[in-house]
DNA sequence: CGAATGAATATTGTTGACAATCTACCATAC
DNA sequence: GTATGGTAGATTGTCAACAATATTCATTCG
């Protein structure tokens, strides 16, 4: 029922020997199809609830619940299950299950020192690398940015800070390093993701450092970038914990363990 | 089709305090065999034989012929391939098979860069945090590094600079940047393997900058320690990448034996 | 009343079988 | 001789059943 049972070809059907993408119009689905399996098309839903918040850290998952309502068996779930686990994503417990990672105060503040450096490097390799695209849509993103911290928008805000770092990772121009940003942020985002809703006041101030290092890579300045976005990451850092130490203390809100 | 209806789960609530380990005499093996599934077992065994070189990059496993070999059933080999492949180990081409993963030379230029940034970082808090046990253990590989130089010994050289930045990434004190650098090096030693046996005269220079990495770190020179490393791994890199130039063998494509 | 015990249930770990897909090879036509 | 078409074998993808372990809950004993 899932497999496709048979493929339309040409009359022509033998494939040649260098398998070249098609640029049929249907081309692009087919290669879809292709190359996905079951066990990927778990792996992208549960990583998408899970950076989504849609499965809170801590969350227990249970294969067979979520294979029923992915309408598969275990099998590909279990290794989706894997798959994330050294994603960093989920955290495994023999005979128990599987949990939605939770960080820590303390690994949250040693995965941001690897950030910091990581998204150091970016800034320096972007300010050599970045194109005027990519460059028109960091200034149009610093610009809705602004208009977020002026009407104190954290929920506008925190997607754009997402895709602002989304495309200077991708203007460095070093996958290694995208991906292994990508993985970094993934899992800091597990810790941040309800501290972010409740500093509005900070989201000014993050908005004006995007600013500059938006500033300071059109100049080319690969030092003063790589500078800024350091002390930027730290900076975000401390702002969030000082933030969470206050909500802490002040609103014994009932949190997750 | 797949993610529809998907019902959010409400967080579990914390579960009672691990345990404390049982401090008998077995108690280690018993922990041992307590949390370590089939899945983790081959996930260790092939990554061993993958970067020792055992496995060379572009083998093809054949799940059936691990699974016969390890005298477990195919699931939890395909369990282990998932995690491989989200390691960077392993290449999954969808109804073709997994293989070795293969760095390409444009890859591994990335690849360096990404690791040179750790590295540098790593040096910067090994220089604050070092122990004096661990600086002594440094020193006595820098020594046997100096011998191994004199000597031009590769094959003695190869785990003592592994060993080397092993005990510096442990000296840094944090451990989501180690688990990153050391993702970044399995993945490195797919690339050069072979290129740093051919490279016997750079031994000798390489440690020598080990030497000066140790003496910054002693000093507590954050600074000097993070140019050192940073400076250090390029160098490494751009000497590799002179002899793949001067030495370009083929190599051979094998099967698995 | 609370702690300990043990059966009943639920969940994970593992396996083998079946279906879908690819690869290798051979027959055949031109 | 080369290329095309098809068949057989091998390999991967998926599933469902079984075994092992953990959790729950009623029951009993102190």
């Amino acid at each position: 029922m899932l497999g496709v049972g048979f493929i339309p070809r040409s009359p022509m059907p033998a494939r040649k020997p260098t398998p070249v993408p098609v640029p049929s119009p249907h081309g692009a689905a087919i290669e879809m199809l292709r190359q996905h399996s079951l066990t990927t098309l778990v792996q992208r839903e549960l990583q998408h609830q899970i950076v989504t918040g849609e499965l809170p850290a801590g969350t227990k998952l249970n294969e067979a619940d979520i294979a029923a309502e992915l309408r598969v068996s275990r099998g590909p779930v279990r290794e989706a299950f894997r798959a994330l686990d050294q994603a960093g994503l989920l955290r495994t417990e023999k005979n128990r299950g599987v949990f939605v990672r939770q960080v820590s105060l303390e690994e949250a503040n040693e995965i941001y020192e690897v950030r910091a450096a990581l998204d150091a490097l970016i800034g320096r390799l972007a300010a050599k690398r970045i194109t005027p695209p990519q460059l028109a849509r960091l200034r149009a993103i610093v610009k809705l940015m602004h208009a977020a911290g002026r009407a104190l928008d954290s929920e506008a805000y925190f997607p754009l800070n997402i895709e602002f770092h989304e495309v200077l990772g991708e203007a460095a121009g070093n996958k290694a390093l995208l991906a292994n940003y990508r993985r970094i942020v993934n899992e800091l985002n597990l810790y941040r993701r309800e501290a972010i809703a409740r500093d509005a006041k900070g989201i000014p101030i993050s908005a004006r450092e995007h600013e500059d290092i938006v500033n300071a890579v059109a100049k080319g300045d690969a030092h003063l970038a790589e500078r800024l976005l350091f002390d930027h990451v730290i900076g975000g850092r401390d702002r969030i914990e000082r933030t969470l130490a206050t909500n802490a203390t002040e609103t014994p809100k009932r949190k997750r363990a």
